[in-house]
RNA sequence: GCGGCUAUAGUUUAAUGGUAAAACCUCUGCCUUCCAAGCAGGUGUCGUCGGUUCGAUUCCGACUAGCCGCUCCA
C-alpha cells in the first residue's frame, strides 16, 4: 500500500533532491555560487537532453512543414536595434527610499509648480528679505515677482496624469498659502529630471520630496565586445531570445530548402537575460535555454485559427512528456496589454509550487519582425505569391518555451513522498520522481539480485551491454536489492530488471521487471523488454 | 536594486567564546534469494573576508549565496 503525498515545502525538497542526486547544482558553488546561474549534473544533463530531443523530434523531424536551425548566440548588434531589444530592454527604475516602492522612470511624471504674480505670504516675504541688505530690499522683492516656484508635484502614468498633477499643484499652492494663478504645468517624466530636481520632486507614495533615487538603468541584455579592441564600435550582445535568428535567416531558409508557406523554423539554444531578480530556482535564471519555433503563414491566412492550433499542439506535447492536466491552464493576454505589434498572446500556465506561472507563450506577432528587419537591413523579407503574382511579407505564430521551465515542471509534478508499508507492518517513506519514460534520465536499471553470485552478475552484465546500445541504462550491484530500487525511484527510472535465480536456473531466460510507480513485479523476457521500451520510450 | 529572515558534512539537523556531533547519503570489503537489513572501514577548510578577544563556528561588520515580500520578466 502506498499513499502519495506532497511534502510541506515542495521547492525545498526539490532543490535538495536535485543536489543530492546530481540533477542540478548551483553554478560555481565552490566560489560561493553565482546568482541566477545553475549547472546540470549527470542525471540532470540526461533529463534536459531528453526534453530537448523529444521536442526536436516532434517539432522538426516528425513534421513535413518545419525545419531546424542553429544560429549564433552573438549576432550583429543591429539585429537587436531592429528587433526593439536595445530600446525596449532598458527600463530605468526609480526607488522611493521611504516607502520602498519602485517605479519605472518613464511612467513617473512630475512638474514644477510655478505661480504667476506676487508672493504675499508673510513667511515667504521674510525669507526673501533676509537674504538681502540695506536699500536693495524693496527693489529685490519687486524683482522676485516672476520667480515663485513653490514646489514640485509627481504622479504615476494613468489616463488622468495631467489632471492629477494639476490637482496636486493646486493643493500645494493652498497649503503654502500662496496667492496667484498657476502657470500651465510642464509635464516631464522622471528620466528628464536633473539631479537638483530629483531632490525636490516628491515621492508619489509619501508626497514628500527627498526620498527618490536617481533613475537606474537595467538593460536586460548582456553586453560583450567582439574583437581585440573594447570600444563603442565593438559592442555586441548575448541574445536574449533565439527567435531573431529565425527572422534574420528567414530568406536563407526560403532560398535554400524548398519550404513553402505555411512553414516553420525551429531552434533550440541558450539565451541570456540580466534579470533584476532571478528567483524560484531554475524558473527565472540569467542563462537559460529556449525552444522556439516561428511558423510563417500567408498574410491573408486565418491567423487566429492557426494560433489556436498551435496552442493545442503545445498542450498535447506537454501531456506527452507527463505533465498532468490538473497543473496546466491558459492565460489569454488582455488586448489592451498586448505589445503594439502583437495580435494575440496566450500563455500555457503551469501550477508550480510557488504559484501558477507562465510556461509556454504562443504569440501571434503579425509581420512585425520581418518588417523591422526588412527596414533596418534594406533587404525585403518577402515571399512571392504564385496565385496573385504579388510579393508579401508573411505573418508569424511563435510558440516559445523554456527548457529549464519544463524541467522544473516535470520535477515538481513528478515528485512524491509516499508512505510504504512493508510485510511486517513497518511504515517507511519512499521518495519517487514520476517522470515519463520519454524523458526519464535512466530508462532501465539492470540489477543482479546478488553481487557475489557470478552467474547472476554475468547475465546482468550481458543484458546491460545489450540495452545500453540503444537506451540510457544503469548497472547497479551495490547493497540490498530494495535499496537499489529506491535509489532508482529518486531519479525517476521507470523500470528495474532484476536478474535472479529463476533467470539462470529455470527455462525461458526471464527477468523480474519492477515498475516504478506501482512497485509491481512481473516476469519478462529480453525480447519483451525491448518491445516495451520501443513502445514507451519514443 | 530595497526590506525582513537565513548560512555547521553530499542531504537534513545538533551543540559550543577553548580547533565540532548525529542520522541519512556516498565509497570499499564481508554478508545478503526481491523493496532504503546487518557488520567492518573511508570521506568534514562550520559560506567568504575583516574586526573584537589570549583564543571566534559562536560576538560585531562587510561581502557572497538562499528563502519571503516589493519591483522586473519586452
Amino acid at each position: 500500500m502506498s499513499t502519495p503525498a506532497e511534502p510541506a515545502n515542495l521547492m525545498e525538497a526539490l532543490v535538495s533532491l536535485a543536489k543530492r542526486r546530481g540533477i542540478i547544482y548551483p553554478s560555481s558553488e565552490i566560489y560561493g555560487g553565482l546568482n541566477g546561474f545553475f549547472d546540470y549534473g549527470p542525471v540532470g544533463a540526461e533529463l534536459k537532453r531528453n526534453i530537448r530531443d523529444c521536442w526536436w523530434r516532434d517539432m522538426v523531424q516528425r513534421r513535413d512543414d518545419i525545419v531546424g536551425l542553429e544560429t549564433s548566440i552573438i549576432m550583429h548588434p543591429k539585429v537587436w536595434e531592429a528587433s526593439g531589444h536595445v530600446a525596449g530592454f532598458t527600463d530605468p527604475l526609480v526607488d522611493c527610499k521611504v516607502s520602498k516602492q519602485r517605479y519605472r522612470a518613464d511612467q513617473l511624471f512630475w512638474a514644477k509648480v510655478v505661480v504667476e504674480g506676487i508672493v504675499v505670504t508673510q513667511t515667504t516675504t521674510e525669507k526673501v528679505v533676509s537674504t538681502l541688505e540695506g536699500d536693495d530690499r524693496s527693489k529685490h522683492i519687486h524683482t522676485h515677482y516672476d520667480l515663485p516656484t513653490i514646489g514640485y508635484v509627481s504622479a504615476l502614468e494613468s489616463e488622468r496624469t495631467k489632471e492629477e498633477l494639476f490637482e496636486k499643484a493646486e493643493q500645494l499652492r493652498r497649503k503654502k498659502h500662496v496667492q496667484g494663478k498657476l502657470l500651465p504645468l510642464e509635464v516631464k517624466d522622471f528620466t528628464e529630471a536633473t539631479e537638483a530636481e530629483i531632490a525636490l520632486i516628491p515621492s508619489p507614495a509619501t508626497g514628500e520630496p527627498g526620498s527618490l533615487t536617481p533613475p537606474r538603468s537595467f538593460n536586460m541584455m548582456f553586453q560583450t565586445n567582439v574583437g581585440a579592441m573594447s570600444d563603442a564600435s565593438s559592442v555586441a550582445y548575448l541574445r536574449p531570445e533565439t527567435a531573431q535568428g529565425m527572422f534574420v535567416d528567414f530568406k536563407n531558409v526560403v532560398d535554400t530548402t524548398r519550404v513553402k508557406l505555411p512553414f516553420g523554423i525551429a531552434q533550440i539554444g541558450k539565451s541570456f537575460r540580466n534579470e533584476i531578480t532571478p528567483r524560484n530556482f531554475i524558473f527565472r535564471s540569467r542563462e537559460f535555454e529556449q525552444m522556439e519555433m516561428e511558423y510563417f503563414i500567408h498574410e491573408d491566412a486565418d491567423w487566429a485559427q492557426c494560433h489556436e492550433e498551435w496552442i493545442v499542439w503545445c498542450e498535447n506535447w506537454l501531456r506527452s512528456i507527463g505533465l498532468p492536466d490538473s497543473h496546466l491552464s491558459r492565460y489569454t493576454h488582455p488586448k489592451e496589454k498586448l505589445a503594439f505589434y502583437s495580435r494575440g498572446t496566450v500563455d500555457i500556465m503551469f501550477k508550480y509550487p510557488f504559484g501558477v506561472q507562465e510556461l509556454w507563450g504562443i504569440a501571434a506577432r503579425g509581420s512585425y519582425d520581418l518588417t523591422q528587419h526588412a527596414a533596418a537591413s534594406g533587404k525585403p523579407q518577402e515571399i512571392f505569391d504564385e496565385a496573385t503574382k504579388k510579393k508579401f511579407t508573411p505573418h508569424v505564430i511563435e510558440p516559445a518555451v523554456g527548457v529549464d521551465r519544463i524541467l522544473l515542471a516535470v520535477l515538481a509534478a513528478g515528485y512524491a513522498e509516499e508512505d510504504v508499508t512493508d510485510d511486517k507492518g513497518n511504515v517507511e517513506q519512499r521518495t519517487v520522481l514520476r517522470l515519463s519514460p520519454r524523458i526519464a534520465p535512466v530508462k532501465v536499471a539492470v540489477l543482479p539480485l546478488l553481487k557475489n553470485k557470478e552467474p547472476l552478475t554475468a547475465r546482468a552484465r550481458a543484458l546491460h551491454a545489450k540495452l545500453r546500445r540503444r537506451y540510457a541504462v544503469q548497472y547497479d550491484d551495490g547493497g540490498a536489492i530494495g535499496k537499489r530500487y529506491r535509489r532508482q525511484d529518486e531519479i525517476g527510472t521507470p523500470w528495474c530488471v532484476t536478474i535472479d535465480f529463476d533467470t539462470i536456473e529455470k527455462p525461458g531466460d526471464t527477468f523480474t521487471l519492477r515498475e516504478r510507480d506501482s512497485m509491481q513485479q512481473r516476469r519478462i523476457t529480453e525480447a519483451e523488454l525491448f518491445a516495451l521500451l520501443d513502445e514507451q520510450v519514443y
